[in-house]
DNA sequence: TGCATAAAGTAATAACGATGACTATTGCGA
DNA sequence: TCGCAATAGTCATCGTTATTACTTTATGCA
């Protein structure tokens, strides 16, 4: 009927239809008070015919909520990232929260505080903060400017204090899969790293170093190759470390990608695997299975990771909301799990 | 100073602070009329004195503007999608957008509309459908539905009358993949296909067909086996192809995944690739490269899938805001191209 | 039955924080 | 003196909700 076309249909439209004032409409939708039953047939009738949809933005302004998260996220084409915001997502749907997400292409200090504002300037009612490395000091998070920010859980990361971080245990991840190495007899085990400058990698090769040295084997430097996550450094790092140690009979890689990587190189050289060198890797892809031989690797709850991390920002945001007290941030971490394939025991 | 930790501030503490009114402040803020400069600059101090932060819903409120684009995806823990993404964000961001993330982990239709509500309330500027398949008939984009809406773009999808498309052209990069396995002189070749519910599916699975048909060859369907695209369904795939046919010397695997799980099947019956059996892929995600033997694949362009459908839905938006006459919504097809490796020439 | 009182639903109005369209104040030259 | 730039200030507005105040209607009791 109405021609104009520019007309957005507000609760004020729907109160006239259905003869009533705003505040009930409004009423009648939070169910925040009570409205008598044929009352609210009505506007509900009213709100279908009219197709009103409520304005978050002016709800988000008066109530001072907007049920959004900020996610900053980097690396979304490797499997982890990706996989562990299909877990924030899930849990946020759940709790009723919408995300706005950034993701961080280069991860600069500069760029980081540019994104916090944004978000800030958004009004979410917390931040998820999912971005793996971000120079080695972490000057960035003064605690002046945490406190002037919405709730933040961060995760991956080294614990700081004051903050609340989501983990998973990579040193045990990375000592369970050098232990079912040593267990199968292995004797001299390399490592391909990740790039040092991530604090994933420096934990798995803390927990390959450990585990050799509590069985009293060498865990030299020579021993290790630093990769940069990608399949090429896999290769190029089980090259390197075979020219370096002949011997090598295990190898633990930091990652699925590079794992495939160093599958390669050992199909090359014509060692067999496991027979002459067993693999394992880290993260558990889907296609790890699929690999040839099949790999070894080590899983992550990275869906609980998600979850749980907006469980605890849940927890923060509601505190704050009610003035009480945030409970002191801590560290919550995962244990992984060794998942065993044909990589290091062969097609049994 | 102030004790009071719930005060926030607002525009007009900026004001009082620099002594002007707070339109001034606005003013010298979005730059929509001129400040004198000394004014500017001590109101720029007090914005720094006092750690404002412009409320972004209260402007999109005024301005009937967010600068947000909704994006409902899903399959995130595949590449293709996570590669299309990032390269939406990268151009949002380019253009001044923030991504409001909706991912559809079940595509039913009445959770998309549900979406679609949610973005809509959130009063996005505008949508990108980037979720593949919903049902096979999308009775759910009814036209006067989507005149209600936003301007959407929608990537990866039969083109509709009236709706403005992305695309790569799947038919094309079969046809592409295939007529590579005829030129190497392979004669009996299959298709291992994706889900035929989805449009890509049936768009490769076209492309192999036409490519066969026009050199005079079989193209039937005992030569297709129908997968999930999952190395899984790749692997059992590939057996019951040869078990059908046994003389099978070439296969189109409709995507990397799949392919690996092909190569695996090769494997473990002792065939070798390409030698007795070539394969190509589709999508060259990175690890295609290194898979034994590196896979030869079908590559698409999907960084400027995003970057095309964030300019297209900006353009959208901007006629839109103007009262333009918005541009007839069409078909963007970018070309994807053939990417050949070991796994089609060997270790040439 | 009639009246006081409680309960329940509804209306009116002031926020929330910004902007845009007017209006008001300067200072200057004609 | 007048008119015109150049600035700055005022106030209504965007679409909701919370608060307060006002109607009704139902209930209890003599």
């Amino acid at each position: 009927m109405e021609g104009n076309r520019t007309h957005r249909v507000t609760i004020v439209d729907v109160a006239r239809a259905a003869n009533v004032s705003a505040g009930t409409v409004s009423n009648a939708l939070t169910g925040k008070r009570p409205v008598a039953e044929d009352t609210r047939m009505r506007i509900l009738q009213a709100i279908a015919d009219l197709g009103y949809q409520p304005n978050l933005l002016a709800r988000g302004l008066v109530n001072q909520r907007t049920h959004t998260i900020g996610i900053v996220a980097s690396g979304l084409d490797y499997y982890g990232p990706s996989r562990t915001l299909i877990g924030l997502d899930r849990e946020a749907n759940a709790l009723g929260y919408a995300i706005l997400l950034e993701l961080l292409h280069s991860p600069v200090e500069a760029k980081a505080d540019v994104v916090l504002n944004l978000l800030s300037a958004r009004r979410v009612d917390g931040i998820i903060w999912a971005v793996h490395e971000i120079g080695a000091n972490r000057a960035w998070i003064a605690p002046d400017r945490l406190a002037k920010l919405p709730p933040i859980v961060f995760l991956t990361m080294q614990p700081q204090p004051g903050v609340a971080v989501i983990n998973t245990d990579n040193a045990r991840g990375a000592y369970l899969a050098t232990q079912h190495l040593l267990e199968l007899g292995r004797r001299e085990i390399g490592l391909i790293s990740g790039p040092l400058l991530w604090w994933e990698a420096r934990e798995r090769r803390r927990g390959w170093r450990q585990c050799l040295q509590a069985a009293g084997r060498r865990a030299d430097d020579d021993r290790v190759a630093v990769g940069d996550w990608s399949a090429a450094s896999g290769e190029s790092g089980l090259l390197a470390l075979l020219a370096a140690n002949p011997t090598l009979d295990g190898v633990f890689v930091a990652n699925d990608q590079m794992a495939l990587g160093a599958l390669r190189a050992a199909h090359r050289l014509g060692r067999r695997v496991p027979e002459d060198l067993a693999v394992v890797g880290y993260d558990n892809m889907p296609d790890a299975a699929y690999f040839w031989p099949s790999l070894s690797t080590v899983r992550q709850r990275l869906l609980d990771v998600g979850r749980i991390a907006i469980q605890t920002l849940h927890g923060m945001v509601e505190a704050m909301r009610q003035g009480r007290e945030l409970p002191p941030p801590g560290v919550q971490t995962l244990s992984p799990e060794l998942v065993v394939r044909e990589s290091t025991i062969g097609r049994g």
